[in-house]
DNA sequence: AAGTTTGAGATGTATAGACAATTACAGTTA
DNA sequence: TAACTGTAATTGTCTATACATCTCAAACTT
C-alpha cells in the first residue's frame, strides 16, 4: 500500500493532520484500501511524509472517530468495515441486541435461487434490459426457537457461485452482496415503517394475520452510488422495540 | 470555577486525560460549570494538576466530541448547551421533518389538568405517597388540518402556574417541564413499539380502529437522572416513517 | 511435542516547548 | 469620537522524545 508523498504540502493553511486525514480517507474510500487491511504503521507514515508522530496519531485519530479505521495497541491500524450495523438507533441490526445476549439463535435459508428480472426490479435497481437476472433470498431469524423476523433480499447475479448454506452465517445484505457479487457495499438507506402483516409473513413467522409489525425497506449502495442489493424485513411487533438515550447521560 | 487537584491520581493506570475528563464531565452534570460558563484556561489546569497542557488538551478533545463543550480559538472553552432535539434517527421529533417543509402544521391542546397520583405514576416517578399530584396533558398534532398524531403527557406538579394556551407553541415534553416545574429536564429515554391503536385513539386522529401506529414513550430524566416527565405518543402508521442513511458516504 | 520466555514491533500515554491564529482590549492617533 | 495599532491571552498546530502496554512469533526450555 501507498500514500503518495506529493499530495501533503506543509507550507499549506490546511493542518498537517487535515490533509493526511483527507489523504487516507480518499484512499479507503476509492478502495486502495480495503476493510480489513492494514495502514502503514505510524512511524512509516511519519518517515514517508517526514511528520513527527503524534502529528499522524492526530489525523488516524480523526479516522477513528469517524468510524472509518480501528486501531489494536500491539498489532496496527485497520479498515473498518464500513458500519452498516448501525449506531443510530440501533436500525442497522434488528437483532444484534438478541444476538449479544448470547441467546440461541439463528439465520435460516428458506430459499435461494436466481430470478428473472421485471420491470418493478430493473427499476429498483437502476438498470436496462441488459440485466436480466437476479439473486433472491428468504431467511429467517429466529431466537429459543421462536422466529422472529423474516427477510426477502435481491441482488444483481453477477458472479456464478454456488450458493453455500455455510454462508448464512453472515446472511446481512452487505454480506450477500460482498460473496456472490463483485459489487462493494458501501452504504445504505433504511426506511422504517409500521405495517400490518401479511397472511404469508404471519404464517412463516406464527403470528396472528394483520398483526401489527416493523417493516424495514433496505437498499444497498457501491462506492459510486449504484444500488446493488435491496430487501423488505419484517420484525414481530410483539418482540421487538427500540430504545435510544439522548442528552448528556447516555452511558449511565 | 475550581476543579478539585486531589481527585487525579498520576500513578494510577488509568490515564490521566481521562481522569480529567471524567473530573470535568461530572462538574458540568452537577452543574457546578453551567452552559455558557467557561472552563479554567488550558494553562491554568495544566498548572493546577501539574499536567502537561497536551494532556489537558486531550481531555478537552473528548468533551468537545462528546457534545459537552465547545472550544473557540482566541476566547476560551465553553460548557455547551445539552441538546435534547436528536439527530439520532430524527426520533426526538417525529414531527420535525414536516415543521421542516412548511407544511401548515399545529399541536392542539385538548386537555391539560391536574389529577392525583395513582399507583402506577408513582411507580413510574419513583416517587412515593408525599407526591400527590400530576400534570396531564393531552395534545394533537395536525398538518394541513390532518391529525396525525396524539400524545399524552405526564408531569410532577411543582409549581402553581397556569396553563396558558400560548405556551403550546413548544408542547414538547421537555418545554412543559421547564415551564410547569421546577426541574430542569437533561436527557431522555425512548422507546419506539408498533402497536394497534385503540379506539379513542382512532376517533381521535380520524383512522380506523386497530390501524397500525407507531408508539412512542418517552421519559425525560433531570441531572440527578430522577424521572421528571413521561409521555406516550400514537403517530398514524400511514403517514410517518423513518429514514436513515448508513456507511461512509452519508454525506454525500 | 508442548509449554515458557524473550524480544521486536506496534499503538497508547505523557512531557516540554515552539510558533501560529484568533480574540479582546487598552492605548494611540487622526 | 472614530479608527487604527499593538499587546496579552487563549486555543490550534507541530515537533521530538521517552516510556508504557500490548501482540505476535521466534527462540528456548522442559
Amino acid at each position: 500500500m501507498v500514500i503518495q508523498a506529493e499530495t501533503i504540502d506543509k507550507s499549506s493553511v490546511i493542518p498537517i493532520y487535515y490533509q493526511l486525514f483527507k489523504l487516507i480517507e480518499e484512499q479507503i474510500r476509492r478502495g486502495d484500501l480495503k476493510p480489513g487491511e492494514s495502514l502503514p504503521t505510524e512511524h512509516e507514515i511519519s518517515l514517508r511524509f517526514e511528520i513527527s508522530r503524534m502529528t499522524v496519531r492526530r489525523a488516524i485519530a480523526e479516522l477513528v472517530s469517524a468510524g472509518m479505521v480501528y486501531a489494536q495497541q500491539g498489532r496496527g491500524t485497520f479498515v473498518a468495515t464500513p458500519k452498516l450495523d448501525n449506531i443510530v438507533f440501533e436500525l442497522n441490526d434488528f437483532n444484534q441486541e438478541i444476538k449479544e445476549r448470547g441467546l440461541n439463535c439463528k439465520n435460516t435459508l428458506l430459499e435461494a435461487k436466481i430470478i428473472r428480472a421485471d420491470k418493478e426490479l430493473r427499476e429498483r435497481f437502476q438498470v436496462g434490459e441488459e440485466s436480466k437476472r437476479f439473486l433472491y433470498f428468504r431467511t429467517v431469524f429466529s431466537a429459543e426457537d421462536e422466529r422472529l423476523s423474516y427477510e426477502v433480499k435481491y441482488t444483481i447475479y453477477s458472479k456464478s457461485r454456488p450458493i453455500l448454506e455455510s454462508e448464512l452465517k453472515d446472511p446481512s445484505l452487505p454480506g450477500l452482496i460482498a460473496t456472490h457479487t463483485e459489487y462493494v457495499p458501501m452504504s445504505a438507506k433504511k426506511v422504517l415503517q409500521v405495517a400490518v402483516c401479511t397472511e404469508e409473513e404471519a404464517a412463516i413467522l406464527g403470528i396472528a394475520p394483520n398483526s401489527p409489525v416493523f417493516l424495514v425497506e433496505q437498499t444497498i449502495y457501491d462506492p459510486d452510488l449504484k444500488p446493488v442489493g435491496w430487501s423488505k424485513a419484517v420484525y414481530r411487533g410483539d418482540r421487538y422495540k427500540l430504545t435510544s438515550y439522548d442528552g448528556w447521560y447516555k452511558k449511565d
